[in-house]
DNA sequence: CGTCTCTTGCTTTTT
DNA sequence: GCAAGAGACG
């Protein structure tokens, strides 16, 4: 039995139960008495932060008849019955207390507004990501006049030719990772006799080549005007001048003179580098007063000025105890959800929390620290995540490690081809368990060029299969990609969710309508102007109605009335829906925030289209991944942050020309490469991993998404409820149904079935299969079509004669009375894989009658028939077990000369 | 025809 | 910053 390891790091793949995990270790820590104020929980998604708010009070609620029972019994030490008996204070004392369950961003603002006066902040600033750039800028270009400053600017902007502009970009990049960069230090070289010697031994080339007969565009290609024009040239990177047209006149001085050249553009791009850098970090603490002056002036800061502040308040400002002090209680468990997107700098902030959590630790479970992340799922480097935080804290804090192995969310075919296609390309791969009496599901990667085309396509299978609207996800890499698929399902006919941050409390006539009621219920004009602003409208106070004595219905439909406002109709009567659920207004004015959650997704009907960044943390029973449309960025950022485990080492300007002449760089750059690959694949495991049964994956062949992961086009499991009856025969159907399958896991099984057998009766059987599954419809048509395929496909291996063979049987079978009465009018599945007491089982053919379920398997001989019955009779057992009604059991014996049908009867 | 230079067109992810 | 293509040279 593994009791509550206080100081865990929990290692927890795609679907593997991590907020299970999360959920029943704070449930068990409430329930070894610890209190919901000393807790903290900290994701990073409003979305999670809600959901883990909910299954908590949720699993509280159900105690003991929840999922996370036995788990939570094994955590908290506490028999069943104990936690029966402790179950109505432990609720009492959870909806007094004060939750701590929130986004590490709004934990920074909890700090940073209870400090706000020490960094003179107001206390009530927003949040909004209102961008003031502009302002940002004047008043930086202000500063820099005042600081005498406007030198280096000068020189910056001289030197990489770039606008203003452009270096407050860059400087707005430092911005978030100031703290980490205060100990580098970049001295200021004058690169000008650098500059000159590189000028003086180009010229000195030149020279070599004035009296040569050069072609037009060798001569041309040694001519330069400038320095900037001359570091443009090839011929400066290449190893010898003993090349193209130069061959001809190369002498070995000129090659002393290339590499002392080249030498010297090395010290020139470094010298130049110091410099840059010295500049942009002296500008830098500028520009940091400049933004703060102007999120002061406008009490609006970002996220990235709160973690500023933050940072800075516990490192200077505020010790621990004060901290505790006005948080009203001192934080004793921490518990850190996708720990490997948290940053450099989240880390440092949290960091005197950890550390008194860390300190004189002791065996009761005073105080705790929980970790949990995947490694693999670490997608958001571009805004600062650092995986290696994850093994970096681990190791610190010596926190006992832990794996979760097992997915819980997806079918076999789709962990299956998950473990298969990452095992090899991310390092440290460990293969996930499929979770017992999971479903096959369905893993197809189609190639083609017409993406949307395929994708929409790949919507209406779905649709078809009875797979409802709301559980399709088609997932994008960009934005764009999305408008474009989305433009495309729509003219088709078939509605679509844009956005997840859609959310109805977002929409401004819901937002009126709340400030409304909050001036209704707390009497204070601020809520009033509030809803004057949100509604455009001039006029005095409106009156507020007595909200105890009219339904909150009625106030809201008078006002919507007395204001003839809100167009947007369809959100008003979501929003009048929801708030039927809440009991009174206090519930409403206090809870509507736990109205995000909800509103959108459960009242909207669509395929979601998203990206794949914002996939993360969800789950969706059928997912279409899509290739990019566009082409790849290939632009890696300007600066280059070059990182030892944690630490910022140094900082680099990403540069070409340095990358050929540079060895030392070029190691910095391969790191940096290799990072990238990195997010790369992560980004495509978070993207497969959130299918629960069917992922499709829809690739191109050139500059492709998928290229790393080095796919084939492939169907793993089967396509679940496919009908036979599939008419639909566009030109596009038919390019994709043609592709040659590779039934993989289907094909090893047949084969093992069959392998006492001989080796050409083998063939047969498999082949005689595979003809039968290919065939559409039992017609003449459609088995000439599947001849063909099998042909194709098993052509080298079966002996001559034995497609006529197949012909003569497969034709008496369509032709028989008996088969045709069972097929006809009824669903019909090919192949269907089962589970069945934890094997897998393949169904020749499976039919779906309104009354009954009948299971018919194919056989070529009559041989071992007595295997053959039990085989069928235990398929029979087992879909009567899942579909729990009347199955019928069959044997269809494909003789040369006859068909025998052959019922099997229950023992 | 192969090799080289130079121009042109394209080009993210977000709490 | 890269790929693809045009254009020049041997």
């Amino acid at each position: 039995m593994s009791r509550l390891e206080p100081f865990e790091a929990l290692r927890a793949s795609a679907g593997s139960g991590k907020t299970y995990a999360l959920v029943s270790r704070y449930v068990a820590l409430l329930l070894r008495g610890v209190d919901a104020d000393e807790m903290l929980a900290l994701t990073f998604t409003n979305k999670a932060a809600n959901e883990m708010h909910e299954r908590i009070i949720k699993t509280v609620t159900l105690l003991p008849e929840c999922d996370e029972i036995a788990l939570i019994e094994e955590l908290s030490g506490l028999s069943r019955a104990k936690i029966i008996d402790q179950k109505s204070t432990l609720l009492q004392k959870l909806l007094r207390s004060n939750m701590r369950v929130m986004t590490i961003d709004s934990f920074f603002s909890t700090i940073v507004r209870k400090f706000a006066l020490h960094a003179s902040l107001m206390p009530d600033y927003s949040t909004s990501g209102s961008e003031h750039k502009l302002k940002v800028l004047n008043q930086f270009l202000k500063l820099c006049h005042l600081e005498g400053s406007s030198g280096a600017l000068v020189q910056m902007m001289l030197m990489q030719r770039k606008s203003v502009g452009s270096i407050v970009e860059l400087l707005d990049a430092l911005y978030i990772k100031e703290p980490e960069l205060r100990h580098l230090s970049y001295k200021n070289i004058d690169i000008v006799p650098y500059e000159s010697a590189i000028m003086s031994e180009a010229t000195c080339m030149q020279q070599l080549f004035r009296d040569k007969n050069l072609p037009l565009s060798a001569a041309k290609t040694l001519e330069f005007k400038s320095i900037q024009e001359l570091l443009k040239k090839s011929w400066i990177t290449k190893p010898s001048m003993n090349y193209w047209s130069f061959k001809k006149f190369y002498e070995p001085q000129m090659d002393d003179l290339l590499h002392k050249l080249q030498d010297n553009i090395v010290y020139y791009l470094k010298a130049k580098e110091q410099t840059y850098f010295h500049n942009l970090l002296k500008l830098l603490s500028i520009y940091k007063s400049a933004r703060l002056m102007i999120s002061k002036s406008q009490n609006a800061l970002s996220f990235d000025d709160v973690s500023t502040i933050a940072y800075y308040l516990l490192q200077e400002r505020i010790d621990r105890e004060f901290l505790y002090f006005r948080l009203d209680a001192k934080i004793s468990h921490l518990l850190l959800d996708e720990f490997q997107d948290t940053s450099v700098l989240q880390f440092e902030i949290l960091r005197p929390i950890i550390d008194e959590i860390c300190s004189n630790r002791s065996e009761n479970i005073e105080k705790s620290l929980f970790l949990v992340g995947d490694t693999k799922q670490s997608i958001y480097r571009f805004r600062g995540g650092k995986k290696e935080l994850f093994e970096a804290v681990t190791n610190r804090y010596k926190l006992s490690q832990k794996n979760l192995t097992v997915n819980y969310r997806s079918s076999s075919s789709v962990v299956k081809f998950v473990n298969d296609t990452f095992r090899d390309k991310i390092n440290g791969y460990i293969d996930q368990e499929v979770n017992e009496g999971q479903v096959i599901g369905c893993v197809k990667i189609t190639q083609t060029d017409e993406i949307l085309e395929s994708t929409l396509l790949s919507v209406q299978r779905l649709l078809e299969q009875g797979v409802e609207l709301n559980d399709i996800a088609i997932l994008c890499i960009n934005n764009k990609d999305i408008a474009a698929i989305d433009e495309c399902l729509q003219l088709n006919g078939i509605a679509t969710i844009t956005q997840t941050t859609r959310l109805l409390i977002n929409q401004k006539s819901i937002r009126a309508m709340i400030e409304y009621l909050k001036y209704c219920y707390f009497k204070e004009s601020i809520y009033a102007y509030n809803f004057c602003a949100i509604v455009n409208i001039e006029q005095h106070l409106p009156a507020h109605a007595d909200i105890r004595k009219k339904s909150m219905m009625h106030i809201l439909k008078s006002a919507i009335e007395k204001y003839g406002l809100f167009y947007d109709e369809m959100d008003m009567v979501l929003f009048l829906d929801a708030i039927d659920s809440f009991e009174d207004i206090d519930s409403l004015i206090f809870e509507y925030e736990h109205l995000q959650a909800k509103a959108y997704s459960a009242s909207i009907k669509g395929v979601q289209i998203i990206t794949i960044h914002k996939s993360k943390g969800l789950e969706f029973k059928a997912v279409i991944l899509m290739d990019r449309l566009g082409k790849k960025n290939n632009r890696g950022d300007d600066i280059i942050f070059s990182y030892d485990g944690i630490h910022l080492k140094s900082l680099h300007l990403r540069s070409k020309l340095r990358l050929e002449l540079d060895p030392q760089y070029q190691e910095i750059l391969q790191d940096e490469q290799r990072l990238q690959l990195d997010d790369e694949l992560n980004t495509l495991y978070v993207a497969v991993t959130r299918a629960k049964e069917h992922l499709y994956i829809i690739s191109k062949a050139k500059d492709s998404l998928f290229e790393p992961l080095k796919l084939t086009e492939t169907v793993l499991g089967s396509e679940i409820g496919i009908s036979s009856d599939q008419k639909s025969k566009s030109s596009i159907l038919e390019e994709i149904e043609y592709h040659p399958l590779t039934l993989g896991s289907q094909q090893e099984l047949l084969q093992q079935e069959r392998q006492k057998q001989n080796f050409t009766a083998k063939n047969y059987g498999v082949a005689l299969h595979y003809t039968l599954e290919m065939m559409n419809q039992f017609n003449s048509n459609s088995l000439d079509f599947a001849l063909q395929a099998t042909a194709n496909r098993y052509g080298t291996t079966v002996q001559v004669g034995a497609l006529e063979s197949m012909r003569r049987r497969i034709t008496s079978l369509i032709s028989c009375r008996q088969f045709n009465t069972l097929v006809q009018d009824a669903k019909v599945h090919k192949e269907q894989p089962i589970t069945y007491n934890k094997k897998l089982y393949y169904i020749d053919l499976l039919i779906e009658r309104t009354d009954r379920w009948i299971v018919l398997d194919y056989k070529s001989s009559l041989t071992d028939s007595h295997k053959h019955q039990e085989q069928v009779q235990l398929y029979r057992t087992a879909i009567c077990s899942i579909v729990g009604m009347q199955t019928d059991a069959y044997l269809c014996y494909l003789l040369e000369d006859e068909v025998k049908i052959v019922q099997v009867l229950p023992r």
